[in-house]
DNA sequence: TTGGAAAAACGAAAGTTTTCGTATTCACTG
DNA sequence: CAGTGAATACGAAAACTTTCGTTTTTCCAA
């Protein structure tokens, strides 16, 4: 018998339904549904059945506007990037951020523009730090 | 009706055993369990389970070694980190990895010492792109 | 050589995900 | 105020995941 698992992460059709949400802000099943990629031909209630559910476990929440539902994001798209770099970390990389960035450095083919403007952001990072530290 | 998806990506229990088969090179089921967090407790036949189930997804290969199978990984751990990194990229970060970089080192759960490997990393890299321009 | 231990093969059960159909409710308009 | 079109509620089917029990196979030691 397994017991049941309380899952902080969203599905695949989930994410795909979220991503939407965080462009949008909120939409009722309509909007979330047009915002999807062209080709996904999903049934109008499967969408509604969805984003049911994603209220259900959390993730979004629900106003009525006449008799239609609004929804909106519960979970900022920046904590779920946070939630899922931890986890990806965590589980493929030792727990160890460096090793991520190192493996992404290797193969992304980023520009030096970007490795640049990355190496600010740290370079900013570290002397917040510092400033917090020698307080 | 959905139709079946060819996942390239483990499940989260195949990933459990697939890190034990990176660090180990290869093993029978038995090495491999005795690799898992010590509270695990699976069956045998669970492990075995799992990992001819890998097998027939392509995970992974088997020899036999007398009666036993002895399993190794076909996918290196390196280029299923690029893969899954490609993917939450893709996902969750507009396909834009600088972007990703950024959420880790914004994330506030990194210490000083991460940050500071992260900086030499890319100093390094850096002036890897420079030496390649000049010459 | 054979009996027993260990491994493999297989199937099944329970949970989750994804999708949609049918039934019901609801707001508005004629 | 009833009818109709749109939205919600609900359940169920199909695929996938995770786990384990039972049966079969296989090696080897007494």
């Amino acid at each position: 018998m397994r017991h049941k698992k309380k899952n902080e992460f969203l599905t695949e059709v989930e994410l795909e339904f979220m991503s939407v949400l965080w462009e949008l802000g909120q939409g009722n099943v309509r909007d979330i549904m047009a915002g999807l990629a062209p080709e996904r031909n999903l049934a109008y209630t499967s969408g509604a059945t969805i984003l049911r559910i994603m209220e259900q476990k959390g993730f979004v929440t629900s106003t009525k506007d006449g008799k239609t539902f609004v929804y909106a994001p519960v979970v900022a798209k920046n904590a779920y990037q946070s939630l899922s770099l931890r986890d990806l970390s965590d589980k493929l990389f030792d727990g160890t951020p460096a090793m991520l960035v190192a493996r992404l450095v290797d193969d992304s083919g980023m520009s030096e523009a970007a490795l640049e403007e990355i190496r600010a952001l740290l370079e900013r990072r570290l002397k917040d730090a510092d400033t917090q530290r020698d307080r």
